[in-house]
DNA sequence: GATGAATGAGTTTTCATTCAT
DNA sequence: AATGAATGAAAACTCATTCAT
C-alpha cells in the first residue's frame, strides 16, 4: 500500500502557496523553488503534482474562479432584493483580505492571459459567467419591478459588469484612493440609479 | 542641442520596441536581448540609453501615459458637449490598434505595479490624472445644465472612472465579446443616463 | 519453484520494455520511469527486480546476446553447407524486424561499452563467441572442400566477422541505402568468393 | 569595436572539447558544464557559440567528417596503386590515436543518429561519400587492370565498404582483440583478393 | 511484494549585467 | 558611442534512488 495523500488537497495547498508568492513578490518571482518553499515541500515533490509550471499556473488561476463561484453560489440571499444583489456583486470585489488576494491573483493571471493560450480559455469562461451574473441582476431588478422596463437591458448588463471590474481594478491597484467603503457606496449608488 | 533630441528619439524607439515585445510575447519575454533585436541595435548599445532593465521598463510605461495625455490634451473639442466628452473619454479606451496596444501595455505594467515600487508612483499619478478628467466630465455636464444638480458628484466621478477602466479591461481581454462598438454605445448610454 | 520462473519472466518483460524505449527514443530517454510505464508497472515495483539502472541495462544487453545465441544454436541446419552458413550468419544481421531491434539495441549498448566497464565484459564475450562462429564457418568451408586450403584462415576469419558486423551496421543505420536484400546478396557473394 | 575573436576557431575548440569528454566519459556525460570546463570557458560563453546542445553535437559530429575528408583529399597518393588504396582506406580506420578518437566519436554519434533527426542528414551524407570512395577504389582496381573485369562491381563496393566499417568497429570496440596490425593486414589481404 | 510520494543533485537553458576593444 | 564577448546566478525541468505504507 502506497503512502496515502489527498492529491487534490495537496494541489490546493500548492496553489495557495502560489497565490501567496504572487501577491507578495509578483508573478515573475513565482518560481517553482519559491512556491515549493512556501508550500513547505521539495521542488521534486511539487513536480509530482504539477509536471510543468504552466499546469501549476492554470490550476492556480482556476482555483480563484472556483473559490469565488462557490462563495457566490452557496451564499444564502434572504434580504431585500437590492441588498441581496449588492451582496452578490460584492463577492466580485476586493472588499476584504481574502477577496483582495483572489482578485489580485486573478488580475495578474488575466494579464498573462494575453499571451498565454493556456489560460485564455478559463478567462473566457469566467467572463461569460460574470456576464450571466450581471444579467441576472439586471433582469432581477426589472422583474421585481424595482427597475423600469424602459432600461436598455443589454447595455445595462455591460455597464454593470464593466463597473464591477473597473471598481475591482481600482480597489486592487489603488486601495488608498479607492477604499472598500467607496466601492460599496458606489455600487449601491449604481444599483439605486437603475431603479429610478 | 540636436544630440539630446536624438538621444531622446532613440529612447523612444527602444521603448516602442519594448511595447512590441510585451504585446507580442508578454512581459516575461521582454528581455534585453529581444528588445535590442526588435529595436535593431546591439545589447551593448541599448545599455547606453538604459543602464538597467528597470529603468527601461519605467520609461516604457511612462511613454504610454505621455502619449495618451498628449493626445487627450491636444485634441480640438468643438462639437456638442456630450460628443466632446465621449471623444475625450474614448481616448482612454482601446478603440483602435494604436490605443489597444497602449492600453494593453499599460495593463501589463499596472499588474507589475503591485510589487514593483519603481512603477507605483507613475501609476498613482495617472490614477489621479484620470480621476481629474473624470471629474471634469461630470462637472462639465452639471455646469452645462445637461445633468441634474442633484447628482452625487463624487460618486458619479468614481462610477464614471471605474466604468471607463472596466470597459478598457474588457475590451483588451475579451475583444471578441466586448467589441469597440459596444464600448462606445455603452459609454454614450452612460453619459446620457447622467443627463436624465 | 514457480516463483523464480515468474521472477525471471518479469525481468525479461522489463528488459523488453527497455529495448522498446531505446529503439523508440534512444538510450538517454530510457529512464526508469519510462521503462516502468512501457512495462506497465510502477517504478517501485521495477526496483524489486533491478535495484539500479545499471543492473537493468546490463541485463537488457545480455538478453540480446542470449536471444541471438539461442536462435543460432537451436536452429536446425540441414541444407547444403553454403546455405546453412548463409542462414547461420544471417542470424547476426538485421534481416527482419525482430533482429533489427536486437541489433539496434546491441549497437546502442556497444557504444556505451566504451565508457561503461559494467557492460564491457559482455561485449568481449560476445566478440569471442562471434569470432568462434566465424572461425567455424571458415573452417567448415575448408574442411568440406568447398574452399581452398590455401586461404589464410586467420585473416579470412577476421574478414568474415568484420564484414558481418559492417553489414549489420549499415543495415541498421542506413536501411534505405543498404537493404536486406543487398545484405543477403553480399553475404552470399562473399561466401562464394571464398570458394573460388 | 567589439572584442575580436575567431568565431570558427572557437567553435572548433569547443567541438574538440566535446570529443574529449565523449571519449573519456561517454556521450551522456558530455554535459554543457563539462565541455565548457574542458574548453576552459564559462557555460554562458559557450552558449554564445552554440545556443543549444543539439547544435553543438551536430557541429561536433560534422567536424569529424570534415577532418577525415580533408585528410583523405589532401593526401598525396604517389605510390603503387594498391598501396595508395590501402593508404586511402586506412584513413577510415582507427590506425592511430587521432583517428581512433575521431572514429570513436563518430560511432557514438552514429548511435544517436537512430533517434536524433538532427544528426541523420549528416550520417547519410557521409554514408554516400564513403560509398563513393569505395566505388573509386573498386573501379580503380578494375581500370588499372589489377582486378578482373569479371568482378561484380556493385557487390564488391558494398563488400569493401562494409568490411571497412566492420573493421573500424572492431578496432574501436576491441582494440585488444583486433589490433591495428590485424586491421592493416586484413585490408591488404582483401585488396589482394580482389586482384586474383 | 508493491506502490507512488518524496528528495536532492544534476541537466539544459535563459538572462541581466559587465567589460575589453 | 558602439559592439558583442563573457560571466555567473538562477530558472525550469529531469531523474535515479529512497522510503513509508
Amino acid at each position: 500500500m502506497p503512502k496515502i495523500v489527498d492529491h487534490e488537497k495537496r494541489k490546493i495547498k500548492i496553489a495557495e502557496a502560489t497565490w501567496k508568492v504572487i501577491v507578495d513578490e509578483g508573478l515573475e518571482q513565482a518560481t517553482v523553488r519559491k512556491i515549493a518553499k512556501v508550500a513547505d515541500m521539495s521542488v521534486g515533490s511539487l513536480r509530482h503534482y504539477f509536471s510543468t509550471q504552466s499546469e501549476l499556473f492554470a490550476f492556480s488561476m482556476k482555483l480563484v474562479s472556483d473559490r469565488v463561484r462557490n462563495r457566490a453560489e452557496n451564499k444564502y440571499y434572504d434580504g431585500p432584493p437590492l441588498e441581496s444583489m449588492q451582496e452578490l456583486l460584492s463577492e466580485f470585489l476586493p472588499i476584504d483580505e481574502e477577496r483582495r488576494i483572489e482578485m489580485e491573483v486573478w488580475m495578474v493571471f488575466s494579464s498573462k492571459t494575453l499571451v498565454d493560450p493556456n489560460l485564455k480559455a478559463l478567462s473566457q469562461e469566467v467572463y461569460d459567467e460574470m456576464h450571466r451574473a450581471s444579467k441576472m441582476v439586471v433582469e432581477g431588478l426589472i422583474e421585481s419591478g424595482l427597475a423600469s422596463q424602459a432600461l436598455n437591458k443589454s447595455l445595462e448588463i455591460e455597464r454593470l459588469y464593466a463597473l464591477i471590474d473597473g471598481m475591482a481594478l481600482h480597489g486592487i491597484l489603488h486601495p488608498d484612493r479607492f477604499s472598500v467603503e467607496k466601492m460599496q457606496t458606489t455600487l449601491k449608488y449604481h444599483l439605486k440609479a437603475l431603479c429610478n
